[in-house]
DNA sequence: GGAATTTAGTTAACATGGTTAACTGAATTC
DNA sequence: GAATTCAGTTAACCATGTTAACTAAATTCC
C-alpha cells in the first residue's frame, strides 16, 4: 500500500522499484517543503540558484543553466529577482564580455542560511520517530545519490531520443 | 552541490543530514524527469493527481487537495485540464450534491501507465552503474519514506483515510 | 581587414501551476 | 425559515518553465 505498481513494460528491478518510489517521495517531498520556503519570500528554485553560488562559487548564466538544469532565460529571470534583492551581485567577465559571472552577495548567504535551516529542520522533523537503523539506511541511500549526481553530469546518454517534442493531444 | 554543509544553527545529526540531502536531490531528481514528462503532454502534477485517481479510486476535489497538499481552487484547475482532455470524469454525489466524485477514465489510465513508465524508466536508466548492494540500500531507504507518508501525512491533522475505505496511501 | 558564423545573454510571447479572496449553491444549525 | 457552514469555482496575481527572435561580443574564414 506504501507504493505504486511498477508501470507496466518495465521489468520488476531493485532499479526500477526504486526509480518508481524515487519519483513520487520527491514530489511530495518538495511539496511540503514549499511550505516553509515561503517564510524566506524565495521559492525553491530561487534558493536552489543562490545555493550553488555559495557553495560552488562564482558562475557564469550557461554555467547556472547547465547546473540547475533548466534554460538560460529562465535563469535569466532567476538572478534578475535575486539582484533586485541584492541577493546576488553580477560582474562583466573581462576578457570575455559576453560573460557575466554571478555571485552570491554576504546578504544571500546569509539568507540562504536562515532559509535552508528552515527547509531542513522542517524536513528532518519529518523524520522523527525513525529508528537508529532507519535513519541509517537512509542516510546511505543519500550519499549514495548524491554522490552519483556529482560523479556523473547527469547521463544525457540515458535520455530516449531528443526532447521530442511530439506533439500529443494537447490543445 | 552533491553534498551541501549543514544549514548554521541546526544540529549536525543523522536526521538532518539526511533532510539537507534529501531536498537537494529531490530538486534536481525531478527537474531530470520533467524532460520526460514532456512526452505525454501533461506534467508532474496533472500526473500525479491521475495517478491518485487510478490507484486510490475516485475522490472528491477536497480529498485530492490534501492528497496533493494543494489548495482547492489549483485541483479545480488541473481537473478541469485532465477532463478537457477526457482523462478524468466527474459525477456529482447522490447524496451531498456539493461533493463531485472524480474518476479516471480508461484513456486516462492507459496514458498515466505509458507516462509513469517513461519517467521511471528514465530515473531508473539513472540508476545504472549502482551496485547490487547500493540498490538494496536505496530500495529499503524508499521503502521507509513511502510508509512513512502513507502513515503520516504531517503538518495536515486531517482526519485519516477518506470516505471510501480506500485508504488514501499512493506513492 | 572584414564578412559570416558562433556564442552568451536578454527579451518577448505563451503555458502551467500555485496562492488568496470573493462568490455560488447545497447542506446543516438553530 | 434564517443563518451558518461547506464544497467547489472564478478571478486576480505571481513565479517558473519553454521556445523563438534579438543584441552584442568573440571567432572563423576568405
Amino acid at each position: 500500500m506504501s507504493s505504486l505498481p511498477i508501470p507496466a513494460g518495465l521489468p520488476d528491478t531493485d532499479r526500477v522499484r526504486v526509480a518508481n518510489r524515487l519519483h513520487s517521495i520527491a514530489i511530495r517531498l518538495l511539496r511540503r517543503a514549499r511550505t516553509v520556503d515561503r517564510e524566506t519570500g524565495l521559492g525553491p528554485e530561487r534558493l536552489s540558484l543562490l545555493s550553488v553560488l555559495v557553495f560552488a562559487g562564482p558562475q557564469t548564466m550557461s554555467d547556472l543553466a547547465r547546473t540547475e538544469m533548466v534554460s538560460r532565460p529562465a535563469i535569466t529571470r532567476i538572478v534578475k529577482s535575486l539582484e533586485a534583492f541584492r541577493l546576488v551581485d553580477r560582474e562583466t567577465d573581462r576578457v570575455d564580455r559576453r560573460r557575466v559571472r554571478l555571485r552570491a552577495t554576504a546578504k544571500g548567504r546569509r539568507l540562504l542560511e536562515r532559509g535552508r535551516a528552515r527547509r531542513v529542520a522542517y524536513i528532518a522533523a519529518d523524520l522523527g520517530g525513525l529508528s537508529k537503523q532507519e535513519l541509517a539506511t537512509l542516510l546511505s541511500a543519500t550519499e549514495i545519490l548524491a554522490e552519483r549526481e556529482g560523479r556523473a553530469p547527469l547521463a544525457r546518454s540515458s535520455a530516449p531520443g531528443g526532447p521530442a517534442a511530439s506533439g500529443s493531444s494537447r490543445s
